[in-house]
DNA sequence: TCGCCCAATGGTATCGATTACACGTCGGAC
DNA sequence: GTCCGACGTGTAATCGATACCATTGGGCGA
């Protein structure tokens, strides 16, 4: 049983008020009071309940944080920087890891209201049909990180998706590679056709003669071996964009077995800069994502909502080119 | 104002009680009454207030999860292991993360108590003095995962760090080294020495003529580096036995600047296996811990403590040698 | 037919904190 | 000397759900 208000002011001879007149700091206490206040929470070692404090205010403090996959090792700066603004303002994050099942993100999503928490941030790939009927009427503030849905009822945290794919298919076009391959991720996210859009464009600025070939992948380190077949039918030199770091970690891996040499015969480029990326060898160069900044943003959006602030559309992150060792001039 | 049980027993005509029965699944509700206010619940899309019920019931359905740094590799894998347990068991998880920060993790502590969690895991490495008084005092279940408090007064998840570095050891000895290099990490840590001891149990074993030379690093990447400065000094071949896996990233970084083969000249050894070593190229032959088991464990942990159980002393988990390619036989 | 028991339900105190309101006291101004 | 205001403090309602106790009514056995 632990120790009450009450006790408290048994324990200094005041009311229950005055002890929580002493915890809020308001002035209207007398130094005498105060000081016999402080003493007996000091000396019972009295924390008052967060419980009963978020009852009366309708507050709790806490904020949900679903995941796709805490392991896929894109998020965890993203949830480093959620964590952090959100400790900023005093707020705790409850973190559900939906394990890559989108039932299990709805599922999240209602335990969170039950919770009462106030606010979700949603940082999760894919988003089916269900999401976004579930999400479109969500009774709480809510962000969505790396996604968005249609008509930008929700505001969303984004990065520069199209400007990457650009900034990556420049790289290699500058490096003189006019045979380039992109592995793309699944067709139903957004920034899959985003990243695409954005190579596509670089191509049809560098007015030369350049082919692309677009391979499906699945954004994982599987998606990446399709650089095997690609390997059995393209000669070097080429350069592969890949859709996320580690597809460009499986495309290097499967070059690798075939004793095909990175850079020297075949180009690769990731985006992302998951912190695997600075220590393969060589280095993969990426375009890489802000992805503190995004959790961080997405936490100061949630604050932002709470205070009445009404914020509509998309936000998006600038990305920047990180060479590496993976690119280099087409021979 | 979001909807409470009054609204919900006023629309089926029914008292409160009526309607907490029927969430309790209580037999005692007649079919009709049920059935009106089960309609009621989804007309009205009520959700019970999960803090009404926790001030109530003086347990929230949260355990708080403090881990040094959720973007150090190794710890995301116990976050899914100790989030999946919870979630089975209905539980939420609120992570702190501390940053590396000692204070921070104390002031997390304070936190979780306000917030009256079921309670909490420590997955922290470094625990200092303070740590030990604060711990050992914890009003709350407490588990700790990958570090121990003298005496055991405080329950904890362990993997067997001893026998791991004999396994590294052995495995070493095995493919014909003579000369091993430990890079260890920060001497505070229990699970350094006891990782060192291993190292020599397993050369003591093997009645050979070896030399060990040990190189304090800082458990980091940075650590790894160490490697260079030894490199400078020993002609190969010589296994280098890392702390753990970002320690052995690193020192392969540094060996491959300076153009010596792993593991032709040098072999290097990991320790965690975290997802990173897959894919380093070589790929990282390492002791893998059960890092999902570990957090699944902790959880389970604090479950058996909430039930009256009193657990005592440590659980130690079995680690495994891997082989990947940055081992192989001394020439 | 009477009485008893059980099923179904409602009333209400409770969990621990916050806060509106009321009350008493003291000092200063007239 | 009286009145007013400011200040310090206590009383009690409130947040939403749960659980104990009381009440009602119906069925069944004697």
């Amino acid at each position: 049983m632990p120790i009450t208000i009450t006790d408290v002011a048994a324990r200094a001879g005041v009311s229950s008020a005055t002890v929580s007149r002493v915890l809020q700091g308001s002035p209207r206490v007398s130094r005498a009071a105060l000081e016999r206040v402080q003493a007996a929470i000091a000396e019972l070692e009295y924390r008052p309940s967060g419980v009963a404090r978020s009852l009366r205010s309708q507050q709790t403090g806490t904020l949900g944080l679903i995941v796709t996959n805490i392991t896929n090792p894109f998020y965890p700066e993203i949830v480093r920087g959620a964590e952090d603004a959100a400790q900023r303002m005093g707020a705790s994050i409850i973190l559900c890891n939906a394990a890559e099942d989108p039932e299990r993100e709805i599922a999240y999503l209602d335990l969170l209201l039950e919770r009462r928490v106030d606010g979700v941030i949603v940082a999760a790939g894919g988003l089916t049909q269900r999401h976004e009927d579930f999400l479109s009427a969500f009774p709480s503030p809510l962000v969505l990180v790396n996604a968005a849905l249609p008509g930008g009822q929700v505001p969303a945290v984004l990065s520069d998706d199209e400007g990457g794919g650009r900034a990556a298919a420049a790289h290699v076009l500058e490096l003189g590679h006019t045979r380039l391959v992109h592995i793309s991720g699944p067709a139903v996210r957004e920034a899959v056709s985003l990243r695409l859009d954005g190579v596509r464009a670089a191509i049809a600025a560098a007015d030369a003669d350049v082919t692309l070939e677009v391979v499906e992948g699945d954004g994982y380190l599987a998606g990446g071996l399709a650089a095997r077949e690609v390997a059995g039918r393209l000669r070097p030199p080429y350069a592969i964009i890949a859709h996320n770091d580690l597809t460009a970690v499986g495309a290097m891996h499967a070059l690798f077995d075939l004793g095909i040499r990175v850079p020297d015969e075949v180009s690769v480029i990731g985006f992302d800069d998951i912190a695997l990326a600075a220590f393969t060898n060589p280095g993969l160069t990426t375009i890489a994502q802000d992805k503190y900044a995004m959790g961080h943003l997405a936490v100061e959006t949630i604050a932002r909502l709470r205070s009445g602030e009404a914020v509509k559309g998309d936000q998006v992150l600038p990305v920047r080119l990180i060479v590496r060792g993976s690119t280099g001039p087409a021979h």
